[in-house]
DNA sequence: CATGAATGAGCTTTCATTCAT
DNA sequence: TATGAATGAAAGCTCATTCAT
């Protein structure tokens, strides 16, 4: 890659980075072009430049946050530790960006209000192998007798479901730490899988 | 009340009704009046002569849905039963709801990024209200040594946030019945608190 | 029809008129939508409410024009004359339009360039039957011994041809009034036909 | 002229040409700079450095062309032919050129709707400059007793006229080749000059 | 010379809202 | 009460044009 591509590229990510974080205060629909492009000191022709509309920003967005989530965990499943602690680990880290990137974390939820047709599929794939990644954790720690029970997709789901929703509530004013909260978190859920 | 009023007030549930059921299809953002309308055989205009305008309308419907959910979580609690039944019900009355009204439930999610200020403070306060009601069968089976946990309300966020994350994925056409996922939750839930 | 429906009828005619005068003065993609309703005093959301969008406009404004040119020719290929009489009468007549309506009638000519795919088929199916009524006079009047020619398709290609070209240099201050104009042009054509 | 005004003329007649082409294909408007770079491969910025803007472009555009057209007209009225030789030989070369650059030809029609003022007396004259060599060609078959006909230059405009309207259907897949057609115009044509 | 990047004016379109009838 | 019609503000998007490098 050359150096113009390269800080094309990076200029790419500035945008991705800015955007997602003005969409996860705003949310998507109330978030203009306009807005998007005044948190970069851009005018909104410039975004037009490098991406083709309002529904590719977003797409890119979501596939930024979401291709960094997959690695993270891929790494903890690949880790030479108990499954217990393997799934402490990935409930907290889902835990972590689930309250940095709130909004755009939260598109996953409702991808046909957002996205047309030509992105939905891959998107649903993308979430679909993220949560695979749970799915393969909790079979391990089946497998091993770790864990105990006996609708594996249905604990991911419940899993998935209770951490995705603390972004509706998650204040870095609160009672606990977000430590503590995670802390607290992982216990209560590993609790269902034992 | 006069028979003119009550006319009135049918006429606005049936509104109320009618707008729920377009929004949790399509979403609020991309619901206009017209659709609303439409579904209702009326012209837009006319629904601002029951509402004064899309939110309110909007707030309407939230109030009809947290309202009519928090009396059935209410006579649960009354019910002479043990908590761990109580509870039980519970997930399961609100999981009925999730499911049915997905998008106006969501609404409970982000009011900052549909409603003024006018609305934000009612809203919040109706939804910790609800919320309550778990906390308080909770805390109920707690002190009945039912329950044996720390962090009482962070095992109700928990609770609440794995059977609203429902509406994301469920089908009537998946591999269990509404019944057998309900079921399913709720012994896993169960299983967290005790 | 009611009363209703005729004064919207009414209006999208008036509608379709105006934007006809103010498309053939500025051609259709200097003109704007706001063009077109300050012509009418109106504003230009308006115009949205009569038809859905812009191409959607001037189909129908192709559409009003080339129906009511149809209907003149029709009825000249009907009337109980020789055919050099009737080919008279429909040169001018189409003549009278082309100078009338300028850049309307000019549309008929690259409608790939305006409308997308959706109304292409209509209107060149409509231009074809336009057409095919000179079609129809040459061929009488080549029956009828009136004309003598071989490639009647070719020759009905150098008459519209010409014709439409008025359009393109017609004043109404120059040497020659609109009578005589049509008067030549329908001489000379003719001599080809004999 | 030095090596490199004489690289730069050659660069820009590239341009025009490329550019004429694109543009009947697509239209003037429809047309974008960065159609016109992208079938140079080069990028838009650099074709500002041959000409100051869009309208410049076609201007010089529509000149190429014109200025080409004239000289071949020109030296067919040069010709030692009859009359109705040079006419035949006019109306094929002019049926050739309206084929070919379709859309810059017929930029030649409406100069209004695309050129600033600037321009248009300019082109406007050299139109009439063009014609007049039809004109030429008429008055000397008139004088020589070859053609018969009062209002010559209502003659020339139907002949150009029904030429230049050729490129409305014109297509190398119909029934009759070029040739072919160019043969019968010419003929038609002719009938009315005699 | 060429280009990548940025700009801003202008366009079409949408839609909540208003209001006379 | 209900509605057809009109409005206007705001959004997404396009593109000719500019300019530093």
């Amino acid at each position: 890659m050359s150096l113009r591509e390269r800080k094309a590229a990076k200029k790419k990510e500035d945008i991705l980075r800015s955007a997602s974080s003005v969409i996860s205060r705003q949310g998507f629909h109330k978030t203009t072009m306009e807005d998007i492009a005044a948190e970069l000191l851009m005018t909104k022709g410039s975004l037009y430049y490098y991406f083709k509309n309002k529904e590719e920003l977003l797409f890119h967005c979501h596939d930024l946050i979401l291709t960094g989530a997959m690695e993270l965990i891929e790494d903890i499943y690949q880790e030479n530790i108990s499954s217990v602690e393997k799934m402490k680990k990935a409930i907290k880290a889902h835990l972590d960006i689930a309250i940095q990137e709130k909004e755009i974390f939260n598109l996953i939820v409702k991808p046909e209000q957002i996205f047309s047709e030509d992105h939905i599929e891959d998107i649903v794939n993308k979430r679909d192998v993220y949560a695979g990644l749970f799915d393969k954790i909790i079979a391990q720690g089946a497998e091993r007798g770790e864990f105990h029970l006996r609708q594996q997709k249905m604990a991911r789901m419940i899993i998935l479901g209770a951490t995705n929703w603390i972004q509706v509530w998650y204040s870095d004013k609160g009672e606990f730490s977000k430590d503590e909260i995670e802390e607290i978190y992982a216990d209560y859920l590993l609790k269902m899988l034992l």
